[in-house]
DNA sequence: GACATATAGTTAGTTATGCAACTAATATAA
DNA sequence: TTATATTAGTTGCATAACTAACTATATGTC
């Protein structure tokens, strides 16, 4: 079908750009209004394990959109602020599965009203149908370029 | 309006997340399959210069969502790839004017074939008015956000 | 004209990103 | 069982992001 006009170049900044920074960063202003010393991307790490704690470093990486070498520094920088621990893998030595501290549980809470209260100012007055649509046409172009790799 | 019920968290990864990354990936990895030696974030300043050649840094950071400190630098790296040149305004001294090298005139074309073949590759089986409506809530959000600091 | 303020851009410091090359551990194959 | 390949994670290198503090030029006020 791809036979869709567009002026071009534009597209691009459709997809990136401003909203995505925007959200980006009235996030981390309210982390850092609230007083809490972390990013949004270790943030998405830490989200993933309350979760489901004691992932791996790969598995993290494939869950929150990361190669593996940008989710070793991520850790490691989780790691100085001892909101995790690494424990190497009794099966696979390999493997590191990583844990969240006692320090980082109680975070839950309070950035996931943080998160909810930011993305209720971005999506004021945006409508669930229309957030539906947002929701599904990026699943849809994930698709369309993951996939494609494993041709 | 705003009572929109949300799993908590979950809301962040809609606008940003998996299908942005995987855009700038897929975007950046067909320049360099067609050999070019640029960022797509040095890309998103030439995109604006070709459209208005001698903006100055500031208005440049405006039309790319950039801070001026992220600017500065790109236009350093920009200007050691001698694709932009700095002219310092005569009007104004403090104002840098910056303009493209006849190295950059021609990248024009190729890129913007690359952005719109990637983009048709993203946007594949998306019909216009989905697009017309994630551009739309994106402009939106952006306004919700941006509109609420100047209060 | 002199002093305070605002503006454009730069620099320093920290975090994050991606790619490519590497190490260590495990699995496969001869 | 030894040699080879694969996998998980780390490290080096380069670019990019934001904040805060800084320099230099312009503007505004008395």
């Amino acid at each position: 079908m791809s036979n869709n006009q567009f002026k071009r170049g534009e597209l691009y900044s459709v997809i990136n750009g401003m909203a995505t920074t925007a959200v980006a960063r009235r996030l981390q202003k309210n982390f850092r209004k609230a007083g809490l010393d972390i990013t949004i991307e270790q943030w998405s790490v830490l989200y993933h394990l309350w979760k489901e704690d004691g992932l791996s470093q790969l598995e993290l990486g494939n869950r929150t959109f990361r190669d593996k070498a940008s989710t070793t520094r991520l850790i490691d920088n989780l790691e100085k602020q001892e909101l995790v621990v690494r424990v190497a893998s009794k099966d696979d030595r390999r493997i590191n599965l990583v844990y969240l501290t006692d320090i980082a549980k109680p975070l839950q809470q309070i950035t996931y009203e943080l998160a909810n209260q930011t993305m209720n100012e971005a999506l004021l007055n945006i409508s669930k149908e229309e957030i539906d649509i947002v929701k599904n046409v990026f699943q849809r172009v994930y698709d369309n370029l993951t996939n494609k790799d494993l041709l």
